[in-house]
DNA sequence: AAAATGACCAAAAACCCATATCGGTCAATC
DNA sequence: GATTGACCGATATGGGTTTTTGGTCATTTT
């Protein structure tokens, strides 16, 4: 029963925080959707943020387990990186909650869920650096640290496929795969 | 006097748009400090927004300038390019006018202050798009075309200079130097 | 008559403050 | 021992009132 009730509460929790974002997520409408009583709540968790901690906790098992799913063993080493960059991006542009996140950012201003996308950020660079560093221990040679690397690749490929095409035409993807592989060796 | 005039309300409203940033400044604080009445601002300019448009030419004319200023004719293509990156990152870290717009956006979130900010940027893409056409015409061969090649060398620059140094040691001018020369060649 | 002024206006912003809502607690209940 | 929901202090909200603002224009100054 305990475990049905925690589970009831994470559900309810994700999908208000998906639907109307940190702020106007309340615990008590949690509770309602959970059916459960408001006090409850504070059984399993301490408190609103960590309530949502175990929700982006999950989002962030997700995304990681997209990323992964990109890869594939044969590839070569851009291929992957850039399958996994385009999981990512794909899964950022389709979860509700870190597009309801990202909303919640710009129009609320929120120092609290700024801090809560820096991390969403920081996970996601720790993960492709990750994979960059399984790909060097297989002998593989990099321009620069995985650090760097995932930093530099990840924002340059961010900057093409989103920012590029708010004010230009798509590029194609054969550019794209150009400027990220130029960047690894 | 007439001349005399002008200039005085122009300065008025650089020195006041650069402190208090454009929705904190009014036009009555500026005739004062113009020493001239409000009505007299609107024989000028027919609106704050033009008023400071003027302002914001002036500024981008000598942002302009101090790119150009970096450029040396026997420096090779990107020793020149990097220069006149750091001319330009240096400009918009002191100038109050754009250090202050940008904590105004930051901070009120408005849009008008907003469209103002990527106006800048799209300035700034068009000097370095220039520069880079000049280079071609000289017969230097790139990897991509002017447009996106400035998108691709500004963006990397800034994320390298300022995001990098947000959480990281700032890295050593040789590293940087590299990232960007890949970038052209 | 051309240039300059500042009182004036509608519209927007800032201010107040009573009221509602929120996250979190805990004595009572199951 | 688990669960509840009335309750609390703190913060957010709504909206009526006042102040400030960008812009105008009849009047004055040059």
């Amino acid at each position: 029963m305990i475990i049905d009730k925690k589970e009831r509460i994470i559900e309810a929790a994700a999908t208000s925080f998906s639907q109307f974002g940190f702020k106007a997520t309340t615990m008590a409408s949690v509770a309602k959707i959970a059916r459960v009583a408001k006090g409850t709540i504070y059984t399993f968790f301490d408190s609103k943020e960590t309530l949502f901690s175990t929700i982006l906790d999950r989002t962030m098992k997700n995304l990681r387990q997209s990323a992964e799913a990109a890869l594939q063993e044969e590839a070569a080493f851009h291929e992957n990186i850039q399958a996994m960059l385009g999981a990512i991006l794909n899964f950022r542009e389709n979860h509700q909650l870190l597009i309801k996140l990202g909303q919640e950012a710009k129009e609320l201003g929120t120092a609290e869920v700024l801090e809560i996308l820096t991390q969403v950020e920081r996970m996601i660079l720790d993960y492709i650096k990750s994979v960059i560093e399984t790909e060097q221990a297989k002998g593989i040679s990099t321009k620069h640290d995985s650090e760097l690397l995932a930093f530099l690749i990840y924002r340059t490929y961010i900057a093409l496929i989103s920012d590029w095409e708010r004010q230009h035409t798509p590029l194609p993807k054969e550019t794209i795969t150009e400027i990220i592989k130029s960047q690894i060796h």
